[in-house]
RNA sequence: GCGCCUGUAGCUCAGUCGGAUAGAGCACCCGCCUUCUAAGCGGGUUGUCGCAGGUUCGAUUCCUGCCAGGCGCGCCA
């Protein structure tokens, strides 16, 4: 099924060429159609400037090029009026009838309406998140779980193959120090000087030794070991079990290490080897990221032989790519955008190409405000707030709401004491509230027995602005996800929605649904059923995508 | 010093590919529940889109320079 938009942009593309092979216009025919909603009721339901575009190339001025082109336009299928505007924009005024047609649509596709093409088939390995298993996932992390696990939703919406990935940092320094600290906690040890002090060592200690009370005594050298080991496996299953509440699923949770046992990060040398752009300098070997722009070449194996952790990254990058993965999405927060650099250079290093192979998203961090001042969060200082304590305050889907509401390169603030309020302060509330509502309204249109069947869908009846205009919002949808997929930005869903729920709510306002008093139902009242309906499809739809409940009754 | 991000209403922020009179929520004022959820609707007030140039039919949007704020520039992980 295609959508109205793509009727629209075909239909325009159809003039123009008929136009074209008729010799009125000389030029070429543009790839995309601009195609807008004109933020004036005035200017019809759609506009285009395609012909202001299209102006210079044939040699016309912009209002003569419009006047050729609606001239092909009008008596299309559905367009009721096509009208030429200001220096030259068409406007576009659709039946309204067959505008409506919408509903049935939306009603016969149910979850499916929205789902889009643009990334079909395409092949995507989504990491975000990706903490180190030696704490509990904190503030920092808690955009990403939010923000990648919808945009996740959103590139499936739009045809992708996806899949969420969490690489655990399983392996080097840190780890050791983590194990130490535990194991002094349990030991009633000083916590080594570098260490690890939040109170939560203590807590882990307590489960490591509840869970295996002879590990006090084993041999020291072993003894290092099994606390690092058994803490590390109780903390990874903490942050699973918190993403879990979270509504934040992953389909491979992929433990650096692993690499390292596969032999993945020798395979991975070899291969940048071949590809000529590894040396060795002052008993280093080194990758040459400098011919790819990077700001300075970059270390892959230490003079004392060791690897570093860029390696790990060549390494994980390569191996992506050979699990059969087209785009590699990392989802970064902004105090390691240094390595946007160093990331594209990998894939240019292994041979593919840095602006397809690989997207970098990177965030901006979070503040977050309570009683009126700002929370400073400091792993030393103790303040840090987990996303496991953000959700027992203000809730999942306000926690995650908020979080996909913005942009992630716009630094963001949280104000828990709006979250916590049910009023529209919170827009959460504001979108789930028309879902809610219209859940209310079919409920009391199923005691009056009026019917919501499709069949008895009239089309016609739609007329009042209020309705037209929630029709063209409805449109919208697919285009927003489309956008969303694309751009990688899942915000645009949430304020769609927010949209979405307005329009409703002054449709609903000027619009009665129901018989009042004794009225007999009419052909009228189930169209505007239906509407609703398909209305609340879509809301839930969208939140869907953004991992937020749609509630039938608040 | 170099690099990335940000600067839009009193506050928090939207605003893909350049488009028509720059938007929303909050706050402030005024209306609307004797019938579908008032967590709602309608109306009013609010702007040097950081500053200065450039590109063009048209710039909040693209380019350059500058100012302000945040972050980053290891043979650390």
């Amino acid at each position: 099924m295609s959508t109205q938009v793509e009727q629209l942009e075909a239909a325009i593309k159809a003039a123009v060429s008929r136009a074209v092979s008729a010799g009125l216009l000389d030029t070429q025919l543009p790839e995309a159609i601009s195609l807008e909603r004109p933020k004036n009721r005035d200017h019809g339901d759609y506009a285009t400037s395609i012909a202001l575009q299209l102006a210079k190339a044939a040699g016309k001025n912009p209002r003569e090029v419009a006047q050729i082109i609606c001239e092909q336009l009008s008596g299309t299928d559905g367009i009721s009026a096509v009208d030429i505007a200001g220096p030259g924009f068409i406007n576009i005024t659709l039946n309204r009838a067959s505008q409506a047609e919408l509903v049935t649509a939306i009603l016969v596709a149910t979850s499916e309406y929205g789902k889009v093409n643009v990334l079909s088939g395409v092949r995507i390995n989504l990491e975000f998140i990706s903490a180190n298993p030696t704490g509990p996932l904190h503030l920092g992390h808690t955009r990403w779980a939010a923000v990648g696990d919808s945009l996740g939703r959103v590139l499936s919406a739009a045809g992708a193959l996806v899949t969420r990935e969490f690489y655990i940092n399983d392996r080097g320094n840190q780890m050791d120090l983590f194990g130490a600290s535990v194991e002094a906690a349990a030991l009633g040890n000083p916590i080594p000087e570098d260490g690890y002090q939040g109170g939560y060592i203590v807590d882990l200690a307590k489960q490591v030794v509840d869970a295996n009370p002879a590990i006090t005594s084993l041999p020291e050298g072993e003894r290092h070991s099994a606390f690092r080991e058994a803490a590390y496996a109780v903390q990874l299953k903490d942050q699973q079990r918190v993403l879990d509440t979270f509504g934040t699923h992953f389909d491979v949770w992929f433990s650096e290490r692993s690499l390292h046992d596969q032999g993945a990060v020798e395979h991975g040398l070899e291969k940048l080897r071949s590809q000529g752009h590894v040396f060795e300098e002052e008993g280093a070997i080194w990758l040459r990221t400098t011919d790819f722009g990077d700001d300075k070449d970059r270390v892959l194996t230490k003079s004392d032989g060791s690897l570093t952790y860029f390696s790990s990254d060549t390494a994980y990058y390569i191996n992506k790519r050979e699990r059969g993965f087209d785009i590699c999405i990392y989802m970064l927060g902004a105090d390691h955008h240094g390595y946007v650099g160093r990331l594209k250079a990998i894939a240019a290093c292994a041979g593919d190409d840095p602006e397809y192979n690989i997207d970098v998203l990177i965030g901006q961090l979070v503040k977050i405000m309570e009683g009126g001042e700002e929370v400073k969060l400091s792993k030393r200082a103790g303040t840090i707030i987990t996303l496991e304590e953000l959700v027992e305050k203000v809730g999942v889907d306000a926690a995650r709401y908020t979080l996909i509401r913005y942009p992630v390169d716009t630094p963001m603030v949280m104000d828990i004491d709006v979250l916590k309020r049910n009023t529209n302060e919170n827009p959460v509330y504001y979108v789930q509230y028309a879902h809610a509502r219209i859940a209310a309204v079919l409920r009391n249109a199923q005691e009056l027995s009026i019917s919501v069947n499709i069949r008895d869908f009239d089309a016609t009846q739609l007329t009042h602005d209020r309705e037209n205009e929630l029709l063209g919002a409805l449109a919208e949808f697919p285009r927003v996800v489309q956008s969303a997929a694309e751009l990688r930005q899942p915000h645009r869903i949430a304020r769609y929605l927010e949209e979405l729920a307005g329009t409703y709510h002054g449709f609903y306002a000027d619009c009665r649904v129901l018989p009042m008093g004794e009225e007999k139902p009419s052909a009228l009242h189930t169209a505007r059923l239906l509407l609703c309906s398909s209305t609340k499809q879509v809301i839930k739809n969208g939140l869907d995508l953004l991992g937020v409940s749609a509630p039938e009754r608040m």
